[in-house]
DNA sequence: ACATATTGCTGACCTTAGTCAGGTAATCCG
DNA sequence: CGGATTACCTGACTAAGGTCAGCAATATGT
């Protein structure tokens, strides 16, 4: 799907569907917002007020949220403080410059207004839908939400020694132990040192999605050997959106840059998702290549 | 679904979903659009540019289009008009207060360098994924499309005379003719003049999509025999959205509103979806109770 | 102790996207 | 023919949303 040259029938379709869905999504929901949520109150304010009525929050954590310049934010502050539905005072952090903003009982009762309204938008979409249709429009939704969000993974190297990396691995080796009918004690495991995942001996890649670490996998380049893939690990919450097999694909890539003509790994029969993308990635399943006790499969894919 | 009161778990969690969903479709493409579209054209007037420079357009119809005030579009296409993108001139049209705008070169220049844009971002949210996964994205975003279309169709009373019901039942007449292995002679058909599709003897009722007459339906009132349901059509365009049933379930309403204890209804046996429809919607078939020469089954149903 | 960075605040300024009232020319209606 | 209406234009005005520079207080690294 390069956005250069020639387009393929089939891409052009896709995109002109995707084109007619950001035209037509973006003027129905803006032309309800306008209807439902047209209060006296601004978007920007509703958003800020949403943002701090529930428990309160720190000014720059509702910066950071939203996305709004320093002063403009301070400006909706103030104005949602002149009409007495917060109050903004000293942080309870230990950082005295930091401060919080908490609902005052009416900006609790406007927030929930404002939930109110946005309720009635959704069922006005809802509203004059039969049963089945409408089971249908909100799964599509779903499905298109969960593609979307796939679509905002990032892929790329990371030091495997990072917070982020070391993360991943504690729960990696979290879930070998709840899965594993053994469970998993990494001491026992074949256990290459957390350096080894660098150039130029390996690579560690990490997944994210928006900026969290959801993900990460390992490879090891063993010069003529085939290279060895590690530690691949998806955080449960995104399962099934297709993290796991570009993690792979860019060890993969990293592997083939390396001159490897092909990727071996192991991997335990408890995993059964794990092993049925590896299978569905081109991976065949070949006899022992290493003595790793935690190992049931060993797969092997010519790149 | 009510929007009142107590909502049930499954509505509760249809709402949530449409709530996310508006959400996060309007914050992602919100983003990309000020990514990707962000040159130095401001909204209204990019807007105003793409909807003219296809073949040129009167200054009325892009008004109307658009739904802007006559005061800003003139102010939006003076700017065009400076930035050499448009010329406005007199139109062909006989009435010459009309101005007809046109793009110059450099305008659709312009406007292709939008689409180019335009397709980018949409590419850009396939790009990251699998070619099942864009499958799956475009199908399901053609669904939400599809049922948030039908979620504008408004179904409501009309006069059987009025130049949109003409139309329709034009067209539902054509379709017959099209259909039926016999063809179809308005003339031979059991045919109930016009004006009795009106209170108090009958109803007409015509679905409308953004103002267009769609769809339309009738029925006549029998006292204390059953309402007899005529001239149901759908357009081929928006079949498989439920606008059938909604006319049909609007009739139903009216014959019960008028004491009706059941619908009688008759059709030809080329008509097949509209058959499933019938059955669907608690039609059984009976005997034939009249004599109507292109009709192959009677239905009933109980009210 | 000192320089530098960060946090939040304020005032000045800007663009966008309108609305509204009134004006002019052309057209339509009785 | 005259009055109403229509199509477009202009000028004046507004609100929202946001940027930017700079300030004061506080934190942090050396």
């Amino acid at each position: 799907m390069s956005a250069r040259a020639e387009t393929s029938a089939e891409d052009r379709a896709a995109i002109d569907t995707v084109r007619a869905f950001n035209r037509m999504v973006t003027s129905r929901i803006g032309a309800l917002e306008d209807h439902y949520l047209g209060s006296d109150r601004s978007l920007g304010t509703s958003r800020v007020l949403w943002e701090v009525a529930g428990d309160g929050a720190e000014v720059r954590a509702v910066r950071e949220r939203l996305g709004l310049d320093s002063g403009y934010l301070s400006r909706l502050l103030r104005s949602l403080e002149r009409e007495g539905l917060v109050t903004v005072e000293a942080a309870a952090s230990a950082d005295s410059r930091v401060r919080t903003v908490r609902p005052t009982d009416a900006g609790r009762a406007e927030r929930a207004e404002l939930d109110r309204r946005s309720d009635q938008l959704a069922a006005s979409v809802l509203e004059p839908l039969s049963d089945g249709q409408r089971a249908r429009l909100v799964e599509a939704m779903g499905t298109v939400m969960r593609l979307l969000e796939a679509g905002l993974v990032r892929v790329e190297p990371a030091d495997a020694a990072s917070d982020d990396a070391r993360r991943c691995l504690a729960a990696y080796y979290d879930e070998l132990a709840r899965r594993f009918p053994s469970g998993f004690d990494p001491g026992r495991s074949l256990h290459p040192d957390t350096h080894e995942f660098a150039e130029p001996t390996g690579l560690f890649v990490l997944a994210r999605l928006h900026g969290r670490a959801i993900g990460c996998g390992a490879v090891l380049f063993h010069d003529d050997e085939p290279a060895y893939v590690k530690r691949m690990w998806v955080d449960d919450a995104v399962r099934g959106m297709g993290v796991g097999r570009r993690i792979l694909a860019a060890l993969e890539q990293a592997a083939r840059d390396h001159g490897a003509a092909s990727v071996t790994l192991e991997t335990n029969a408890s995993l059964t998702e794990a092993i049925a993308m590896y299978r569905a990635s081109g991976y065949v399943e070949v006899e022992p290549f290493n003595d790793e006790v935690y190992a049931d499969h060993w797969f092997e894919k010519r790149l």
